[in-house]
DNA sequence: TCATTATTTAGCTTGATCGTTAATTAACGC
DNA sequence: GCGTTAATTAACGATCAAGCTAAATAATGA
């Protein structure tokens, strides 16, 4: 991983943003299946892919023709540890933290 | 706020990651003195601060002849969110928050 | 009111980003 | 090896971001 800024410009494409969620929601998934997703050529989204790579936002791996994609902790940790390191600003009195960890809980 | 992509965009500048984490760490400051700190213009800067607020993250208030600039809480309580939402991703084995909260206990 | 200080807006230039189609690389199965 | 499928790279045009200088706006204070 690099600097944050080149984390947050990776996520500041709606179109990247999408996939880093699909990622993480559904796990491993081949460029195609993403272009398919998208209304978009699929060189576009291999540019796409490459931003976010080069981020390290995300990894691929060979599985014969197809390239597996699929989201790297390490860069979301960067971006929640940033959060957790100013959250003296955004938890302003109740704690916000707390609260969202127990809806967790419920689930 | 708006949608998350603009949010990112807006931090997705070393000059304005700058600027949010100084008014984070030093509260309200104006815009003359990020200027002296960023080796830029002053319409430069005002361009970034205008980035700033369209995306949410800043507010300004008038004071004389000056404008004082301050971070909006909510602004980062959307990204903490997010990160929150997508926690079993780059929360992997060990519980990385906890650690994180319990370092904050100690200072 | 007039000069001063603080900041923003206007206008311009340069470089990056995002999309397209066409061509290339890589791995598989026959 | 050859054709097929999957994905990337190349090359191009259009739009957007970020810097500058000069000009405009806003509030203060003599």
């Amino acid at each position: 991983m690099q600097d944050l800024t080149q984390t947050f410009s990776a996520l500041s494409d709606a179109t990247r943003l999408a996939v880093v969620e699909r990622l993480m929601a559904e796990g491993e998934l081949p460029a195609g299946n993403l272009v398919a997703a998208a209304e978009m050529s699929a060189p576009a989204m291999s540019r796409h892919l490459k931003v976010l790579r080069e981020a390290g936002l995300v990894q691929s791996r060979v599985d014969g023709t197809r390239r597996l994609y699929s989201v790297r902790a390490e860069a979301l940790q960067a971006i929640a540890d940033w959060t957790l390191d100013h959250r003296a600003f955004w938890q302003a009195g109740l704690d916000r933290l707390e609260a969202h960890l127990a809806l967790d809980e419920k689930e």
